[in-house]
DNA sequence: ACACGGATACTA
DNA sequence: AGTATCCGTGTC
């Protein structure tokens, strides 16, 4: 289980080094192979760059904790409080999943594993997510938790630019597990930085 | 390409 | 109360 001194780091240090852990959710696992950064200053991407509820969201909790938002009316987004010198938020945007894929896809309504978890409204249905989640401590329940990567092995990170946002667009703070069939969306080739 | 549809934070 | 905006998905 990744401790909490994991997260009392920089978004982008967070959400790169999330890639190719594993996101532990009840009865059902999947390696994390998609994120976005998100910093609460200087970032207008931020939910805290208008909303007077996210800032107090970062105040009022630790790092590690669950910040859970309800988007285009449709879809809950699941991101991870962070406090480093920069704080913010990582938002988990896709997974492999590697257990509990029966009961993914009977949430899900779809068969093929790479629709299970491949976009961030996906992944938060699959492992049914919703607004009883915010706020929860995601290092001190073993059934709720991230896992760290396994120490014999070697993950590639790219980062492109991040996705569906208007403001502070050109930055890439998205970063995925290079060459995996399991994104939301491919990475623009152009525009990505190996790390 | 476009419909879907709710929370939040503005304007009055 | 009315309006603009929003880190998406599924189906057309």
């Amino acid at each position: 289980m990744l401790r909490r001194a994991f997260f009392e780091r920089d978004p982008l240090t967070c959400a790169r080094e999330l890639i190719g852990c594993e996101l532990l959710w009840d009865q059902c696992v999947g390696m994390i192979v998609e994120t976005e950064a998100y910093n609460a200053r200087g970032d207008e991407a931020c939910h805290c760059f208008v909303r007077p509820s996210t800032r107090a969201f970062v105040e009022r909790n630790r790092a590690g904790a669950a910040y859970i938002y309800f988007n285009y009316g449709v879809h809950w987004m699941l991101n991870v409080l962070v406090k480093g010198a920069e704080r913010g938020f990582v938002l988990i945007r896709a997974l492999e999943p590697t257990r509990g894929l029966a009961l993914m896809r009977k949430r899900r309504r779809v068969d093929d594993v790479r629709q299970l978890c491949s976009g961030p409204g996906k992944l938060t249905q699959a492992l049914a997510i919703t607004r009883q989640h915010d706020q929860m401590d995601l290092c001190s329940d073993p059934r709720f938790c991230f896992s760290a990567r396994p120490a014999d092995s070697k993950f590639e990170v790219v980062a492109d630019e991040r996705i569906g946002i208007r403001r502070s667009a050109e930055l890439r703070w998205r970063f995925t597990l290079r060459a995996s069939g399991f994104v939301s969306r491919p990475v623009k080739a152009s525009r990505a930085l190996t790390c």
